[in-house]
DNA sequence: GGCGTTTCCTTGATATTTGAAGCAATGCAC
DNA sequence: GTGCATTGCTTCAAATATCAAGGAAACGCC
């Protein structure tokens, strides 16, 4: 009765996942010199031409703080970002894309997707939508708040 | 027109995993004072009592050669593993597990397997062996050989 | 049987990530 | 306003990961 079959579907979603993650992320390195998580927070600040706070930083790239002072550091140093001082709260860092770093998010984003394209490639769109929409509802319960609604 | 759907998908499987994953290795160090990597190895032995390779290891938990090093030495020094050199090849080591490390394992499993199952509820049965077969497919270009069979 | 290649691991240098602890700024309750 | 809990970040140590280089054993071909 008990056939494991939530685990093997976990497993599969792992390491079909890491798979990915694992080949994307040595093709970034030896095509353009950086890695995964750093394209990841270029990507989050892209979308916010405003600004993102550290915190939110952490939360959208899905790790710790003490991680993204690391990051975020690495990639100030190369010029890609910058980071001020929120003029409403002095605790808090805004950290923002310079021109450069727009520029080389833009080049690599191109080939990303593209990477992305050909391992999805197995599936055509309509698998890809089903999928889309199945992980939706995972993810779903991982959404804030919302406690009885 | 650009829609990056494929993107779109990628980026929601990532962040799926990731939480997932995340939340998993959290509660195992939490409850267990152990992690997800070592979890995982031990699992790799728990399915081949005849013992596996490093180079094994390495391929099934989709890591490096070095990081299996480290992580065997590390699981050896706790007594939950053991490293014979094969006897059919003096250069290969052939790693075990102790009835310590399958105890460690078994218990930690029971856990494992009910956080899997608690994220995965917001899928019904069939709903989950859809997803299983989608990624099937996905996973299936990550086999080796098979070139033009 | 011997030599060049390949395979299997380990090593060592680095990179990345986490978690806990610490510090300064805020906000709330009084 | 003051006191204290909370928040936003950084720091540090430890865990985990990568890659490149190297040593030993096995293999293949002559």
């Amino acid at each position: 009765m008990t056939d494991h079959e939530s685990l093997r579907l976990w497993l599969r979603l792992f390491s079909c996942t890491t798979e990915i993650e694992r080949r994307i992320g040595s093709a970034i390195k030896r095509e353009f010199g950086s890695s995964l998580p750093r394209f990841d927070l270029l990507a989050q600040l892209e979308r916010s031409p405003e600004g993102l706070r550290m915190g939110e930083l952490s939360e959208r790239t899905l790790t710790t703080g003490g991680n993204i002072t690391w990051l975020v550091r690495a990639l100030e140093a190369d010029g890609y970002v910058t980071r001020r001082i929120a003029t409403d709260d002095r605790r808090a860092a805004v950290v923002r894309l310079t021109a450069a770093g727009r520029r080389h998010f833009t080049t690599m984003a191109r080939a990303h997707e593209r990477w992305v394209i050909a391992f999805l490639r197995p599936l055509v769109p309509a698998d890809r939508r089903a999928l889309h929409a199945l992980l939706g509802r995972v993810k779903e319960q991982f959404r804030p708040s919302r406690s009885t609604e």
